[in-house]
Parts: C-alpha cells; sequence; structure tokens
DNA sequence: TAGATTGTTAATCGATTAACAATC
DNA sequence: TAGATTGTTAATCGATTAACAATC
C-alpha cells in the first residue's frame, strides 16, 4: 500500500492526462510524453509507477489502454462506488446532480437531511431522514460518506458516520476533521482555498510593485 | 514572500483554531495550546510564525487578539475581497450563496454566463453575460476568479480572465489548469478528491483482511 | 547492432521536527 | 531567581530528481 496522499492524486492526474491522450491517438506513450501531458517529471512518473507495481516495456513505453486500465483498477475504478451524503443544502444539492461523478463511476446513491422539507422519497438520488442513515449505511455496506452540513454539525455526522462503518469522508464544512485509525478524512475548505489564492495574488501584486521602487 | 502554499493552508488552520480558542475565553496561546488545536507540533507553529515575521513574548506566549490580527492582515482579511465568479450552473449558484465566504470577508460581487436564460441583473448577485466580464474586471480591478464552467470551457474561460486582469483562479472544472507567472491557479477536482479516498478506504479494508489471512 | 527507454538506486532538495540558547 | 517558553539553528525525514545499468 502506498499512503502517500500526493501520488495517489497524481494517479487520478495520469488517468485524465492518458485519457486525453487516448482522444489524441495515442496508442502507446513514453514516461515523458505523459509527464509533459501531467505536469511532472518523467522520473516522477516512472518513479509512481514503479511503486504501485506498474510496468513498461524497455525501449516500448507503454501502452495506454493497458496503463489507463491499470490505474483504473488502482483507483476503484473498476466497479461503481457507491457513496452517501449527508446535508442536501445548496453545495450538497449541488453535488447530487453533478454529472461528473456518475461518468467517473461515483454513484451518489442516497443522501440524508434532519430537515423534513427536504425529503424526496422517490428522486434519482433519493434524500431521506437522518435517522435512516446508519441502518441504510450497514444495509447498503457503504463505506465512503461526503459531509456538506454546516460546520456545526459536521463533527457529529462524521461520529455517526463513523459509527455505522464509514471508512472515508469527504468534508465540505468549514472545520478540520481529524482522521482516525478507522476512517480517513479529506477537508475541502472553500475559504481556505480562497485565501491561499489571495495570499500569492497580493504577495505577488507586492513583489511586483517593489520592483517598481 | 512565503512561497510555500502548505505554509499558507496553516495559517487559514491556526487563524480558525484561534478563533476557537478565543470562543472558549483564551486571552493569551503557547505554541503548544495552538499546535494541539490546530493539528500540528508546536515546532510547526513557531517556525510558520517566524517566517511570517510573527513575533510572541518568551515566556508569555501570544495574545489570542494580536496574534488572528497579524494572520488576518497576511491573509488579506483586513479588506473585503471582491472575486468574481463565471459558470452559474449548479455548483456556482451553489457557491453564490454561500454564506460562509460573506462572513470571511470575501465577496463575489459578480457572476458570468453565456446561458442568456441565466442572466439575474438585479440579484444580490447578478449574473451578467460572460461578453462582459472582461470590461467589469477591468472596471472593478478584481484580481481572482472562480471557475466553475463543465471542462470543456475551462481553459479558454481561464485565458480571458488572464487577459482581463485577473491573478488568481479557484478552478473546479474537472481539467488542470497550469499557472503561469502571471496567473496562479488553484484546481479543485472533486472526483479526484474521492478518488483519493475510496483508494485509501480500499487500501485500508484490503490491509486488514490480509491480516486475518 | 546502435540507440532509446525503462526501472531502480543514489543524490538532491525541501520541509518538518528536535534541540537549545536566549530571555522573560 | 528558577522555570518555562520563544525563536532559530541543526538534525532528520521524506519526497523529488538525476543518473545510469539493464535491455528491448
Amino acid at each position: 500500500m502506498v499512503s502517500n496522499r500526493k501520488c495517489i492524486t497524481r494517479l487520478s492526474r495520469y488517468k485524465n492526462a492518458l485519457k486525453r491522450l487516448k482522444a489524441l491517438g495515442f496508442i502507446k506513450v513514453f514516461s515523458d510524453n505523459l509527464s509533459d501531458a501531467a505536469g511532472v517529471t518523467p522520473s516522477q512518473v516512472r518513479k509512481d509507477f514503479s511503486l504501485f507495481g506498474i510496468t513498461g516495456n524497455k525501449r516500448g513505453g507503454y501502452k495506454v489502454d493497458e496503463l489507463i486500465e491499470q490505474i483504473q483498477v488502482i483507483l476503484g475504478k473498476n466497479e461503481i462506488q457507491r457513496v452517501i451524503l449527508v446535508g442536501a443544502g445548496r453545495i450538497g444539492a449541488a453535488l447530487l446532480r453533478y454529472k461528473g461523478f456518475e461518468e467517473g463511476g461515483i454513484r451518489i446513491v442516497s443522501a440524508f437531511d434532519i430537515d423534513p422539507a427536504k425529503y424526496l422519497a422517490n428522486d434519482a438520488v433519493p434524500i431521506r431522514p437522518l435517522e435512516e442513515m446508519t441502518q441504510f449505511v450497514r444495509d447498503e455496506k457503504i463505506r465512503v460518506g461526503i459531509i456538506t452540513v454546516p460546520d456545526s454539525a459536521a463533527q457529529r455526522i462524521a461520529e455517526i458516520m463513523a459509527a455505522a462503518g464509514i471508512k472515508g469522508i469527504l468534508n465540505f464544512a468549514p472545520i478540520q476533521l481529524r482522521g482516525t485509525d478507522e476512517v480517513v478524512i479529506n477537508n475541502i475548505n472553500l475559504e481556505s482555498e480562497l485565501e491561499n489564492l489571495i495570499y500569492f495574488v497580493n504577495a505577488h501584486s507586492k513583489a511586483n510593485s517593489a520592483k517598481c521602487d
């Protein structure tokens, strides 16, 4: 098991780059074609592949189709991944209808909310009462959940998810949830992402005005 | 200028942790209070502060209010940050109405779309024709933009933004946009974030079943 | 074969952590 | 003062890159 997050992120990038290369007619690629397309070094590509046991042909590179297939398997894309979502507010609702997931083999099978006004039993993705979440997760053996509730509720929802058997959480609430040995957590803090950008934009403009002195 | 992205992300975390500590009644903190609250090492806290020229008192720690203020200034939170958004689809619309931004001093001042059906001239956040974006950015001196268009349009929008003078882009389209010397880009790929999580969940369950052998 | 590319090992680079002198 | 905490330097750790032998 490779336990480096950045490494897995690059694997996703390679997969996406390979799909573009395939669309352009590539049948095989060399590490430097792919590194170009993915924005990394050729060494990085070969090193990553070696970590995951992906091998090519000396002198012959890698066959695009085989490579995509191997990466897909590592990323679990050989089967449909069923996930749930808690918090059918605006961001939650947007994710429920996001087409990209289904195309990528990720299916949000049910959403949950505390607000009865949100319940939608017969929609493409039903929105159910929060109380039914634990049972659903157990029955359906769901292992991944998305949290799109307000920050005040996020910690509690994460705990309920963990108790129900969820092993991975994608958290959009603006509060840093901490993973455990049992549960991996991926926090996406939209304000923090913008803060980051704003810092670099400001730093850049200051650096430029400093140059003008 | 500190050019390490992770370092700025931690600064956001410190800020959030400090606000919680303040709410709990803390007047001053030591590096190890804060490191606890933010989930890093005390050394990391002091090192980061030193990088940004933030100083405390030997033996006396840091005053919470002053510390929050100093970090806010570094992150540009002493003034309202005006940003625009392009692509008023579901995710775009959700972000337009996201309360957290305004609370954090980030204001989406206008959205833009190509679809006339989306135009909303008099909303709290107006949605305008894409053609008006360049002029708006120049007139209003906007430097940060959010992209929530389909992947096929993202590259083109990024180029229009850059040409108009935007210096930082938060991109939600599932395509890796590359930054330049002029424009910083922060890509958020939702599918990739889930892929990452799924990998670790699967790896974990395999590791556990392996243990059972 | 000669040339080019992989796979892996070694070197480098950068970030994190530990240690400790300065000092409140 | 004695004890505790900062700020910074040095040590460690891990990830990235370079180099090159193996080989197709």
